[in-house]
DNA sequence: AACTTTTTGTTGTATTTGCAACAATTCTGT
DNA sequence: ACAGAATTGTTGCAAATACAACAAAAAGTT
């Protein structure tokens, strides 16, 4: 069988370690650029979205979300309708780095799809969607709790 | 652009937790499970090369396979011809958990690509080489210091 | 309306992760 | 043969990560 997870495992790794090593000079810790650009493209959106966006554990989320609070490059807004959850936007600050976050990952994308033709590249991209649709739903099972039976 | 780097951290951060949560069973920390997959299928390698595999930093690797010696799943041999190596090996023990090991990760790829052709499946897994193949020049250089320009 | 379940957020605690810095070999170029 | 560079391994430290357990509000059920 075609193991593709392991080079999905891979790619992610090492992209990621390369985001984080570039993003501290921007004081960016491991991870936090994940959540910024999120919230920058998600005005209001809350803690809860943005980890399952990332597909990360709530605590972590929240976590990186203080921070990001604490750095003054996000703030929370209560509603208005619901006691319970916290708007997040973008501070004036956070969207001043937002486009180098957003520089940095066009050309990790271009670095990492050259050779491919065009085709090939939505090829892969639609296909990516539905694994990453089917794996999920797997997910939020599991994170709820449930077993899986194999 | 498509955005193939997003699709692929969501995939990879949610099979990860997955295994993370399913291999607790066999008292195996976060991680712990990549490398004892890669020592049992390449015995005698070295932990530098490891780490490479993986696409994880060098001390983490060291730390990670510190504990599965610990633990009694692995163990370490001197190299007659060069002072500086250990070779890695997994212990009976570590090999007893293998097959569990891969039956999970055939089960996360097969629902992973469910719904998938064969034909999508042969094309992901090709592209996807090549996708991985592109990166890895890139995290190796940056893990060495090198900046890139963009 | 009362009860149960789900959603959302938080904090305590343990563990992994990774950068910096070091040491000891091995390799390379002259 | 030797000096400098690269490889391999380790430890100190700071930080992110995530599980458990809790609280409070909201949504769903009878």
């Amino acid at each position: 069988m075609k193991e593709i997870l392991r080079e999905i495992g891979m790619i992610a790794r090492a992209l990621d370690s390369i985001s984080n090593i570039e993003f501290k000079e921007f004081d960016l810790a491991k991870g936090q650029y994940l959540y910024l650009v999120r919230i920058c493209e998600n005005p209001g959106i809350i803690q809860e979205k943005v980890a399952e966006m990332i597909k990360v554990d709530r605590t972590t989320a929240a976590r990186a979300i203080a921070k990001l609070e604490e750095q003054g490059l996000i703030y929370k807004e209560k509603d208005d309708h619901n006691k319970k959850i916290k708007k997040l936007f973008a501070t004036e600050q956070g969207y001043a780095i937002y486009p180098s976050l957003q520089r940095e990952g066009e050309h990790s994308n271009r670095m990492a799809l050259s050779g491919l033709s065009p085709e090939e590249i939505d090829t892969i991209h639609d296909l990516l969607v539905k694994v990453r649709k089917n794996v999920e739903v797997d997910w939020e099972l599991v994170k709820k709790g449930h077993k899986r039976k194999y």
